[in-house]
DNA sequence: GCTGAAAGTGTGTTAAC
DNA sequence: GTTAACACACTTTCAGC
């Protein structure tokens, strides 16, 4: 994939519709002194490129009722290294499981968890350990409060 | 607040919507069996009621030249934890920190930083120790691979 | 209340410049 | 990149369920 070159005006462009992509093309035009034409030819080939991944809504988590957040460390012991694609899929498939990382570290891998309270959560810990027996640890933060919410990336 | 009761059509628009918000209105009515009209009423109202915070734009990190994410514990020593609202004002306003949490666990706080490359971070563990002193310490987990980045909810 | 269809409004798209 | 003509999507209205 080539790095596409990226001008102030898509910068402004990115920082803009990654706070808000509903908005129309007129506002975004005015707020960077282009015509609105421009402004969705620009969006257009940002899309195509891939720069702009995809357009999503954000959802308020207590509507929903996944009002707890954790953030849980899992550790594989050494001798079970194989089971960890066998994990890797079990995250991927866990709609409870908003996000996951792999990563070095005290872990090995960290998972963002959605519960709708600890009773969810501890379910669903039963069913991960019961699953991938080869899972030897999981190390839980419970968030007590979520500073910041985005996907939003800085904008050099 | 009041909480809004969804129904079957409004479950279905929203787990589309989390994963495609770009996506016209007509096609979501057929995906789902009601007219445009309705689809887009319903739309409107998830949004002024909130279920719908945002719409927003995910962009490509590579691209961004934010190819590496960590993700730091940040532990306040006992005594200073009167540090913790400035803290917390830290990460609200650094760019690089994409999400953050207030936890209970091994830190006091979680914190997701998106960065160029290991000196870009560095530099701003010096950053934040210099201007943050009360902090006592940072555990880095190095993410390898992420293996989901989202913010969808489950829908039940 | 909510839906579906049609009319009306405004936006996104395309072409010429 | 801008402007203007065009096509299409969204909004509103209204009748009906």
């Amino acid at each position: 994939m080539s790095l596409p070159e990226l001008d102030d005006f898509d910068r402004h462009l990115l920082t803009r519709m990654q706070a808000d992509a509903h908005c129309k093309a007129e506002t975004l035009a005015a707020e960077i002194g282009l015509s609105a034409s421009a402004v969705q030819r620009r969006l257009k080939r940002l899309r195509e490129r891939g720069v702009i991944q995809a357009e999503v809504a954000v959802l308020d988590p207590a509507v929903m009722g996944r009002g707890l957040t954790l953030i849980a460390g899992l550790t594989i012991g050494r001798d079970n290294y194989a089971a960890l694609p066998r994990l890797r899929a079990w995250l991927a498939a866990e709609p409870a499981v908003q996000q996951a990382w792999y990563v070095t570290g005290e872990a090995d891998l960290v998972a963002l968890v959605l519960a709708p309270d600890m009773p969810a959560y501890d379910a669903l810990c039963a069913r991960l350990m019961a699953e991938v027996p080869q899972l030897s640890r999981i190390t839980t933060q419970v968030v007590i409060e979520p500073l910041k919410r985005s996907l939003a990336l800085p904008i050099a």
